[in-house]
DNA sequence: CTGTTAGCGCTTTCAG
DNA sequence: CTGAAAGCGCTAACAG
């Protein structure tokens, strides 16, 4: 492997110069040619830690995932991923097995590493150790959930809103009796919070025994979903706020065989199917209405804010909320309840 | 950000002998006190750009996969991560969108990176790319796939002798008559072959007509399923060599409300739900018969070879390829025809 | 625009 | 086992 003295060498071009040259400052024609000549013959590759060394830059960024065979997250790490590299930075992939301790200590085990940035899908509740890094000009940018008290750039969806809207347009249909099944997120929270206050907006109350919470490592979404179905009053309309109370949902339709919308109508938050030639699911028909979200944009937004954080260091900034805007497919699955 | 010169200053102790108790080589036990009191005191950590200088060891491994958002790499590189941090290594991800030119540009880019090793899943058909790594003593596990005329390590499953096996079983069961939908990767390959050995070595023959090979880029496994079902002489049963044939299958199944396996056996190669919670398909009865692979065993082993390489860099070696097992699951989804 | 000259922080001989 | 000293390959003042 030769190095930018071998070049100075062959080239007769001191190396200064040359270290010149390669970050795209301008240097005398004949040095010019001389300096790519040399690098060409002697096949000369940069060594990018002796160049970190001084700029203490690794064009390394990591990515702390909770699961990444949760299929939420590999669309939304994959464009990512591409805008990095697209623009000469490494991801380096962390997933802490939802575990919020873990995500803590591989958040300082990668930040000792010098990393450049971070994206963060956390499950904490709190954010100490995220505000060192931010106290350290470390950039930071959280996905898909926030954290309270923390003053941090992110990219979420409009989760509050999206849930408001939807449920507003299914009490148009004459829907008055709601059921939910959620889990305990921050993102599954923003979405009941939707629910609920769509739901007294329109002057109707929600019965409480009908919003059930599930803990994914305890409880079962699936029974949730049944006992709503089996109560006396069943809800006409149950909201299944993320994806795995929609699967829940799927199963309890599959195993009792319902009809859908005449047994009970359903809203989910989420696709079902978020993995490409996935969408067999489609196939069951009428499919669940749902609201989906963006994941190929959060990545991709994520990636241009880093970027933007990492080539301006010390420019003091706000932190930016980016609240992307998901997508609501009413389908057959919400019974229509009034007549026009 | 306190330097080792800083532990020697507060310690007294130079730094040749801080840097030798920091890689656990042993020093004087008054020695050991005195560092470590300082190191506690300046909350020192070793700077990795600086020591990797030297040692021309970045700690980080590459990860070459053709689709993150294909349900088959999640599972593995979960495990591979997991298993390369316990070690103190970092991934890298690089997802090369199943472009084969892409994928030897990104193992360029990234070995002039330095990286300590890697695992590809390649999508090419020729191995100039890592055959040029290999000469370099750059550790490479091949995953999944192979490369023909390329010495290299590898952790694969036993597509063919799993799939002779299984219709081996399927002929047991009285089926003569069999179809097959097959892709075009390696894999796709291999598994075909066990197929028609199988058939062969039982005094079978297998129509080349019903033998129908799918470009996922062109084709549609739904369409070549449904060729096969609707043949004057249709196969008695289907095999399908890969995840994306079955789920074609699982369409028409739905589509046309198939009875299984009145109408058609079904054999698949993978799981149709590698997702955790994704399993609700497994409520459309009677399942699909399958091969299932041990996915999180192969990011294992992948993670141990790798590691194994890396630390003997010089120890000439024959190259290994571990094959796993797979394992068949018999289900309902084929018929029983003949009566012992 | 160029070359000289000090480093960046750690590792690794080498002599003791 | 220890410390002095010489780098690893590149960067960044500085003076010209």
């Amino acid at each position: 492997m030769s190095t930018i003295l071998d070049v100075e060498k062959e080239s007769g071009v001191s190396k200064s110069t040359i270290s010149r040259f390669l970050h795209g400052r301008s240097v005398n024609e004949e040095n010019r040619i001389k300096i790519e000549e040399a690098i060409k013959k002697l096949n000369y590759k940069m060594n990018p830690i002796a160049s970190g060394l001084k700029s203490s830059k690794t064009f390394s960024v990591g990515a702390l995932l909770p699961d990444i065979t949760d299929s939420f997250f590999p669309p939304i790490i994959k464009e990512f991923e591409r805008c990095m590299s697209e623009n000469g930075y490494n991801v380096i992939l962390s997933d802490y097995g939802n575990n919020p301790d873990k995500e803590r200590k591989q958040l300082e085990v990668l930040s000792d590493k010098k990393l450049d940035g971070f994206v963060i899908a956390t499950s904490n509740t709190i954010s100490e150790h995220i505000q060192q890094c931010l106290d350290d000009n470390l950039p930071i940018i959280l996905l898909d959930r926030l954290l309270p008290d923390l003053e941090c750039d992110s990219i979420t969806v409009d989760n509050f809103n999206a849930t408001y809207n939807a449920i507003s347009e299914c009490i148009k249909m004459g829907h008055t009796n709601f059921g939910a099944v959620y889990g305990h997120y921050f993102t599954d929270v923003e979405r009941l919070r939707g629910f609920q206050k769509a739901i007294k907006d329109n002057g109707l109350k929600a019965d409480p025994e009908k919003i059930i919470k599930v803990h994914l490592a305890d409880d079962s979404p699936e029974e949730a979903f049944a006992k709503l179905l089996d109560m006396k009053d069943a809800p006409s309309l149950i909201f299944c706020s993320n994806i795995y109370m929609g699967i829940g949902a799927l199963k309890v339709r599959l195993q009792r065989n319902l009809n859908i919308p005449e047994d009970v109508s359903v809203l989910v938050f989420d696709d079902i199917a978020t993995f490409p030639n996935h969408d067999y699911i489609s196939y069951i028909k009428p499919e669940f209405a749902n609201i989906s979200q963006p994941l190929t944009e959060i990545g991709k937004y994520a990636a241009e804010l880093l970027l933007e954080r990492i080539k301006n260091p010390d420019r003091k900034y706000e932190a930016v909320n980016i609240e992307l805007k998901t997508r609501f497919n009413m389908t057959g699955s919400i019974a229509k309840l009034n007549n026009p």
